[in-house]
RNA sequence: GCCGGUGUGUCGGAACCGGCAGACGAGACAGACUCAAAAUCUGUUGUCCGCAAGGGCGUGUGGGUUCAAGUCCCACCACCGGCACCA
C-alpha cells in the first residue's frame, strides 16, 4: 500500500472525532482507567517537540487500554493564567485574554494534528469563570478552615517581575519566570498553611506508586527532622531564647549561641545592648544581601557579638555569649542555634574566628584540627558520659530536659508555607475583603467567581502593587458582614492554583453546582497514572496533592491521594545536544516536523529516540528510520498469502505480541517498537504473511502511528475502528520455539553453538555438546573437572 | 557537603533473576538500479593479530566473589539532575 499521510492523517482525524471515538463515557460498567498528563501552558511559542513526548507516552497507554476494553479518560486542558502571558500583554498592549484564546487554539490545532486521543469534550480552560470559580471555591473553603493565612513577613520578591515568589519559585536564589537575582523583601502576604500537611504529605508516598526518584525529591522537599527544643535561660532579663537542634545529647559541648539577624531578641531588648550601633549596622548589611549571596558565603564567617545579654548553658551553668549571624537563618526552626563547636564545622569555623572556646564531647576526632562529627563515645556531659550509641544519648537527654521542664522532642520541616499572591492581573482575584470594622471577610459562596475586572493597563504598580488596585469599581466593596464600606483584596493568586486541582474538573468539566458530581468522583478517582516532568515534582505535585488531601479531610473527594502512580519523560535534547532553547536556535517545531514526515513519524521517533525518562539529542536521520519502518509497514499488503503462515513466523508474532504488551507497562516503548522493527524484518526475509497477522501487527502498532494502522485496518477489511478493535493476545506457550541456540565455552568462553531442543535435559545436552567437533576438538587431552548445563541458556564446561 | 541518577561501538541506545555484550535505529563502507543524484534494495561494519581457519582484547578505573560479571560486592573517577550555612 502506498504511505501517503497527506491523506489518511487529516482522514482519520476527522473520523475519530465524528465518532466520538475518545470520548470517556460516564455511566459505564467497564473498568475505569484514568491517565493524566500535565496540561499545558498555552505559550506564545506555540508547542515543542517535548510537549509530543510527554503526551506520547500515556497517549499509547491510553489507546491501549481502550483496546483492552477500558473506559479510558484521557483529557487535556490549558493552564492559561501565568506571567509570560501577561507580559507580553503588557509589552503589545493587546488584552491576556486574546492573547490566551489565540494561543490555546494555536496549541489545540497542533494537538490535533498530532491525532492524540484525547478527550476533546472535556477541555479545561483555568482561566475560565466556570473554572476559576471553584479555584476560588476551594481557596475559601481553606479560608474558612484556617489554612489560609496573612502575615508580614521576609518574602522572595522579584525586582523585575515586582512580584512575591514561593520558595519553590525562586530556588537558588533566581526567579523562575525571568531569572533575575531575588531579594528579601518585608511584606504583607497570603500564606497557604501547607506546613501543617508536611506530615501527611510524606506519610502520603507510602501509598503511591512514584518512581523512586520522584519520591526521594519529594521526601527531600518536605524535609523531615527530629530534634528538639530547648529553652536557654539569659542572665540579665527574665526570658529564655529557644532553640532547635537534631543532637541535644552535645548540650555539654555548647559554647556559644547564635541567632539570626532578624531574630525579634533584638529589637525587645533594644535597651539593653550596649554595641546596637554594631549589630544594626551588621543587620542593615544582612538585609541588603540576596538569599543567593548568603546562602554561598560558606567559607568565612561573619558576625557580632551581643553586648548585654548573656546566656546559661541549662546543664552545665556556665555563662554563654550570643551573636548574630546569618549563618542562622529565620525561616527555619526557631532562627536560633546553640553552638557546639567541637562537633559541627559551621559553629567550629566561627568559633574559631571569634575565639571561642571548643569543648569536645564526643570522642574520635582531633578537635584542634576540625570538627569531628562522627560518632562516638560521649565525653566531658555529665551523666552522658560513657554513652557510645547517638540514639540512646539523644533518649536520655530529651528525658532529662522533659523532666526539668527546659525543652522537649520537636519536628521541622524545610517545607515552608506557601506564600500564595501575585501582585499581578492575569490570576485568580483572591475572593476576600478587607473591612475597617471586620477584619478579613470571605465573600459568600454565592457570589462566585469573583470575576476578573477588565482593565486597560496591566502593568503592575511601582510600589508592587497589583495593577487591580487601580480599579476603583473592583476594590470597593460592601463588607458581606457588616455592610459597611470595605475594600477587596487585590492580588491574585499565583500561577499554581489552577493546575493544583485541574485533575477534578476533568471528571465533570460543565457542572454548574459542584466542582465536580461526587458520584462521579468516586468512579474516576484517583488518576491510574499521571506522566509529567521532572520539573514539576516538588512544585505542582507537592501542591496539587496539599489540595487533594484538605478536599479529602473535608470529604470532597473520596481518596486521600490524588495520583496512583506517577511518571517522569526525559528531554528532548537539540541537534546538538544542548538543552533546546530559543536563544541557541536549536528548537524543533513539531508542525514542521508533521509537514514533512507526518505525525505517526513524529509519534513513533519520539518514544523510539532513546529511554522515555531519560534526555536524548534530537536526531532527523535517526526519524527517518522511523518512516522508512512505517513505510515498510504498509508495503507488507504485498506480501499478503493465504499460506503465508510459516511455523517461524507464528511465534515470532506472538513474541512479538507479548513483547510490546509489557514494554508499553514499563514506559519501554523503544524496545517495544524495536520489536515491531525486528518483526517486520523477519516477514520480509520469510517474504509472506497472512491477513490476520498483519491484522495483529497493525493493532500493536496502532497506538504508536494509528493513523497508517486505521488505514490498514480498512483496506484489510477490519471491523470498525482499529482504534477499538481488541488488543492482540498472545499465547505464552507459543512465544517458545521448538529449538535453542545454546552457547557451549570452554573454561568461560564461547567455544561453539548448538542447536538443541527446548528444554532438552542436562545429560543430553552435554552429550550433543562434547559430540560436536569444535569442542571434541578443544577436549582432547584435557581433564573435565566441572560441567555446568543451564538449560536453554548455556553450557560450560571447565577442563584442565 | 548531602540526596538521586548515569557511564556500553562512530552516534541514539539494547541486554530477563549473573548465562553467546552491542538487539533495533542511525551513520559509514561496498555493490545493484540510474546518464546522474535522491529514494529503494543487497552485503559488511566493536577492536587487534592473521591470506584463512582461528585466536587475543573489550561495557568509566582498580580490586574481589563466581564455572560464568555490563549485571553482584568493595574502593575510586567523571558527568547529569535536585537540595544546600536546615542547626
Amino acid at each position: 500500500m502506498k504511505y501517503d499521510f497527506r491523506e489518511i492523517e487529516p482522514k482519520w482525524q476527522k473520523k475519530w472525532e465524528e465518532g466520538h471515538v475518545f470520548e470517556a463515557e460516564d455511566n459505564s460498567s467497564k473498568p475505569k482507567y484514568y491517565t493524566l498528563v500535565e496540561f499545558p501552558y498555552p505559550s506564545g511559542a506555540g508547542m515543542h517537540v517535548g510537549h509530543i513526548k510527554a503526551y506520547s507516552g500515556l497517549e499509547v497507554v491510553s489507546r491501549k487500554r481502550r483496546m483492552q476494553g477500558y473506559n479510558v479518560l484521557f483529557p487535556i486542558g490549558f493552564d492559561a493564567y501565568g506571567l509570560p502571558t501577561e507580559n507580553y500583554a503588557i509589552k503589545t498592549g493587546i488584552h491576556p485574554r486574546e492573547v490566551t484564546d489565540r494561543n490555546i487554539k494555536k496549541f489545540t490545532s497542533q494537538l490535533k494534528r498530532v491525532g492524540f486521543s484525547f478527550d476533546w469534550s472535556r477541555v479545561v480552560d483555568t482561566t475560565e469563570e466556570g473554572y476559576y470559580r471553584w479555584t476560588q471555591w476551594i481557596f475559601l473553603k481553606m479560608f474558612e478552615k484556617g489554612l489560609v493565612f496573612r502575615d508580614t513577613a521576609l518574602v522572595n520578591y522579584c525586582p523585575n517581575c515586582k512580584v512575591v515568589l514561593s520558595n519553590e519559585d525562586s530556588q537558588g536564589g533566581k526567579c523562575d519566570i525571568c531569572h533575575s537575582d531575588v531579594v528579601q523583601k518585608s511584606k504583607a502576604v497570603w500564606y497557604l498553611r501547607i506546613t501543617e500537611y508536611a506530615d501527611k504529605l510524606l506519610q502520603g508516598l507510602d501509598e503511591v506508586d512514584y518512581l523512586p526518584n520522584i519520591r526521594q525529591q519529594q521526601v527531600n522537599w518536605i524535609g523531615k527532622s527530629t530534634g528538639a527544643y530547648v529553652n536557654f535561660k539569659l542572665k540579665e532579663v527574665d526570658e529564655t531564647l529557644r532553640i532547635y537542634t537534631t543532637r541535644c545529647d552535645t548540650l555539654f559541648g555548647v559554647t556559644f549561641m547564635v541567632i539570626a539577624p532578624e531574630h525579634p531578641i533584638i529589637e525587645a531588648n533594644r535597651q539593653r545592648i550596649s554595641n546596637i550601633a554594631d549589630l544594626d549596622a551588621y543587620r542593615e548589611l544582612c538585609s541588603k544581601k540576596t538569599e543567593f549571596e548568603r546562602t554561598q558565603l560558606t567559607k568565612e564567617k561573619t558576625g557580632v557579638r551581643i553586648e548585654g545579654l548573656t546566656a546559661i548553658n541549662p546543664v552545665s551553668g556556665k555563662e554563654i555569649p550570643i551573636y548574630i549571624s546569618d549563618y542562622v537563618m529565620m525561616g527555619y526552626g526557631t532562627g536560633a542555634i546553640m553552638a557546639v563547636p567541637a562537633h559541627d564545622e559551621r559553629d567550629y569555623a566561627f568559633a574559631k574566628k571569634f575565639g571561642i572556646d571548643i569543648v569536645e564531647v564526643i570522642k574520635g576526632g582531633d578537635i584542634s584540627k576540625a570538627a569531628y562529627t562522627g560518632d562516638g563515645e560521649m565525653i566531658n556531659s555529665g551523666f552522658l558520659n560513657g554513652y557510645t550509641n547517638k540514639k540512646d544519648s539523644i533518649a536520655r537527654m530529651l528525658a532529662y530536659l522533659k523532666e526539668q521542664g527546659i525543652g522537649e522532642m520537636g519536628v521541622q520541616y524545610k517545607m515552608k508555607d506557601w506564600a500564595f499572591n501575585r501582585q499581578r492581573y492575569w490570576g485568580e482575584p483572591i475572593p476576600l475583603v478587607h473591612c475597617p470594622k471586620c477584619g478579613i471577610v470571605a465573600i459568600p459562596y454565592e457570589e462566585l467567581p469573583l470575576k476578573l475586572p477588565n482593565v486597560q493597563n496591566f502593568a503592575p504598580g511601582e510600589g508592587g502593587e497589583s495593577p487591580l488596585a487601580k480599579i476603583d469599581s473592583f476594590v470597593n466593596c460592601k463588607c458581606p458582614k457588616c455592610g459597611g464600606d470595605a475594600r477587596r483584596e487585590t492580588d491574585t493568586m499565583p500561577q499554581w492554583a489552577g493546575s493544583s486541582w485541574y485533575f477534578l474538573r476533568y471528571i465533570d468539566p460543565h457542572n454548574a453546582e459542584k466542582f465536580a458530581d461526587p458520584e462521579k468522583l468516586r468512579y474516576w478517582l484517583p488518576v491510574d497514572w499521571y506522566n509529567g516532568g521532572m520539573e514539576h515534582v516538588t512544585r505542582h505535585m507537592i501542591y496539587s496533592r496539599f489540595w487533594h488531601k484538605f478536599l479529602y479531610d473535608i470529604g470532597e473527594v473520596p481518596t486521600s491521594e490524588p495520583y496512583a502512580k506517577r511518571t517522569a519523560q526525559g528531554l528532548i535534547l537539540g541537534p546538538d545536544g544542548e538543552k533546546m532553547s530559543k536563544s541557541k536556535g536549536n528548537v524543533v517545531d513539531p508542525n514542521d516536523v508533521v509537514d514533512v514526515y507526518g505525525a505517526d513519524v513524529l509519534r513513533t521517533y519520539v518514544l523510539f529516540m532513546g529511554d522515555y525518562a531519560s534526555a536524548a539529542p534530537w536526531s532527523e536521520n535517526s526519524m527517518k528510520g522511523c518512516k522508512r519502518f512505517l513505510e515498510r509497514v504498509a508495503d507488507l499488503t504485498d506480501l499478503l498469502r493465504e499460506d503465508g503462515g510459516n511455523r517461524k513466523l507464528e511465534s515470532s508474532f506472538h513474541k512479538t505480541a507479548k513483547k510490546v504488551s509489557e514494554d508499553i507497562e514499563e514506559l519501554k516503548f523503544n524496545t517495544a517498537i524495536a520489536a515491531m522493527m525486528t518483526l517486520i524484518n523477519e516477514i520480509y526475509e520469510v517474504g509472506s504473511l497472512t491477513r490476520e497477522q498483519l491484522l495483529i501487527l497493525v493493532r500493536l502498532l496502532c497506538p504508536f502511528a494509528p493513523h497508517l494502522s486505521e488505514e490498514l485496518w480498512e483496506k484489510l477489511g477490519g471491523k470498525g475502528f482499529c482504534s477499538t478493535a481488541a488488543w492482540p493476545e498472545w499465547d505464552d506457550g507459543k512465544t517458545v520455539d521448538e529449538t535453542v541456540e545454546v552457547a557451549v565455552q570452554i573454561n568461560g568462553k564461547v567455544r561453539a553453538t548448538v542447536e538443541l531442543p527446548m528444554g532438552c535435559e542436562k545429560d543430553t545436552a552435554i552429550g550433543i555438546a562434547k559430540a560436536d567437533p569444535r569442542i571434541a576438538g578443544q577436549l582432547a587431552g584435557k581433564t573435565i573437572v566441572k560441567e555446568i548445563c543451564v538449560p536453554n541458556k548455556i553450557i560450560n564446561l571447565v577442563i584442565r
